[in-house]
DNA sequence: CTGTTAGCGCTTTCAA
DNA sequence: TTGAAAGCGCTAACAG
């Protein structure tokens, strides 16, 4: 049943090493003994043994990623462009959900789980301390985190501070001046920087436009549409003014917001501007304006990044920021001049 | 840098068998020798080598998931139910992705892929062709379908059928007569029977009940947002009745739907009834009747199902199909009489 | 171009 | 309760 390379050896009357060499390509090879060799191999089913290769040579064939949970628009994708790259490339995806953020105390996640299993990591913006990032690192592997920064680890992300002033200056743009903002983070990990990082930029290029931030004009949710929906619910029944337009610091939640706002008979665009940050599936069908990012193509880079490093190629470029790109749909509209 | 079991050995006095039994806490072993042994590990930072212990055992401790994409609600709650329950347990999921279904002629999935790399394998609603399906039993390990019915393997899923009656009796005990119907599989993969058996449980419980079945009222999609708007979008523009109820096949069709009647001034429920199957994240916020189903618990029970096995236990029943429920929200109302 | 021979780091008899 | 030793299936020198 199981088959060894000793059996195809014996079989095809050559030792075990030409049938190494023969079958993983490796020149030197009499082309008439590979050709035996592989036709014995197929003949009785041969597949080799990741576990004994890996004994032999040191490596996986795996890299590992490291993900705070699935069901999320930006890591689902990114994670489809990390398989994407690797499969492409004869490496296994060994997956670590901590299946949501852990406040502090216990996290799953130890470095045994990793150790010796994995070539590489990719860290899915998790919010890592700087305690974890140095026992991960203490692992000697290469390491990139995707989707936003992570303390001292190089990364594959847009740059979040100029991708959320995009979003506030295009409200700016449209003539608004009373501009709320929902951002994330309250659920978050507190080393989870990309709600801090869109947050402050709105209110960075607020503040140099000249326009009044008002602090009952931002709610803090976490970036779902859930909670969307529930911050928008807590500033819709604020008393008072209320803003012409909101920045939502991802689009789930601007949708969340959309949602609640219908339930109100609140009108978008013509009460209410609305925009967000991602792309999401739902934005185009919703007609939510954004700015959008790719994370199908954080991923495939970062395993990139990763493979070239462990064939010891020139490492490519990615420094750079990844590419935004602000798309108006109908969801953002001049303010309606009061009646 | 590197330590070795016999490096611990070396250090603790003791024998290289002596460590492996202390430490995988198998019984035969002096408490005082077996406290040193654990102190010397600790002290040593030593972790065992997977590789070494999979070729030593034969087992991997490791479960494949094979999924045609995880950027959908159901794949990536099934996902994570299933990482939960294995790393519960000690266990690694490796991740296959196939990044979209792909019709027939190249599937990037093969044997190799999995062969001796995972002690069992976990398919999530795939269209398997027979032959597949016999390509993967060939290889003689635990297998479960999760999702829905693959043929001929045991699976978890709730019973479709039942669950898409459930949804449309909904919508005729509303009153309705008068219904559409938006199915998917326009671009899933043909053997993937799921959109079929909600579609077929539509049709026949609409003729239970007497009513006429419109095939200009049943529009087919491929169960995500973009192909609902799209779906509706031909719905909406036809000329002649227009249906006062719609069962959606998936809750994601269904919110596409309701972006795209939004669009056209179409009110819901007061013009139109609309429920879907699943209960997405975006369902409770979007209002939307819905009959649910827990895909995390599917994988978590799927998972069970498989350690059970590997660890040669009394297998848990599996075959009841898994529970769903009607859950009725803003989305669904009696119809609105012609005024 | 091909064969021999050490390992890689564990588990698992079999003895002691 | 512990140790010695034989693999598990492959790769990687080193000879030839």
């Amino acid at each position: 049943m199981r088959v060894s390379i000793d059996d195809v050896a014996a079989r095809a009357q050559v030792s075990t090493a030409t049938v190494s060499r023969a079958l993983r390509g490796l020149p030197k090879v009499n082309p008439a003994t590979r050709a035996r060799v592989f036709a014995v191999a197929e003949e009785m089913g041969y597949v080799p043994s990741p576990s004994a290769r890996r004994l032999a040579t040191g490596r996986t064939k795996t890299v590992g990623v490291l993900v705070p949970f699935i069901d999320r628009w930006y890591f689902a994708n990114a994670l489809e462009g990390i398989d994407q790259e690797l499969r492409e490339h004869g490496y296994n995806l060994l997956l670590f959900s901590l299946g949501g953020y852990m406040h502090g105390q216990q996290r799953r996640f130890t470095e045994q789980m990793v150790r010796k299993q994995i070539d590489a990591l990719v860290v899915l913006c998790l919010g890592l301390s700087a305690t974890e990032l140095a026992e991960l690192q203490r692992i000697n592997i290469p390491i990139i985190a995707v989707g936003g920064p992570v303390g001292g680890c190089r990364g594959v992300h847009v740059d979040d501070a100029a991708a959320a002033a995009a979003a506030t200056q295009h409200l700016i743009d449209l003539g608004h001046k009373k501009i709320g903002h929902l951002r994330g983070g309250i659920n978050d990990e507190k080393n989870f920087v990309v709600p801090s990082l869109r947050a402050e930029a709105f209110e960075a290029t607020m503040r140099r436009a000249g326009l009044e931030l008002r602090p009952e004009w931002s709610v803090a949710g976490d970036f779902t549409v859930g909670q969307g929906a529930a911050a928008a619910a807590t500033l819709f029944t604020q008393s008072g003014e209320r803003p012409t337009a909101i920045f939502c610091g991802s689009d789930e939640m601007a949708i969340g917001l959309m949602f609640e706002a219908r339930r109100r008979g609140i009108r978008i665009p013509q009460d209410l501007s609305l925009i967000g940050i991602d792309d999401h599936d739902f934005s185009a069908p919703a007609g939510l304006s954004t700015v959008a990012q790719k994370p199908l193509q954080h991923g495939l880079l970062a395993a990139q990044v990763l493979l070239a490093e462990l064939d010891g190629l020139t490492i490519p470029r990615h420094e750079d920021p990844m590419p935004f790109k602000l798309i108006q749909r109908e969801s953002t509209a001049p303010p309606t001049p009061p009646a």
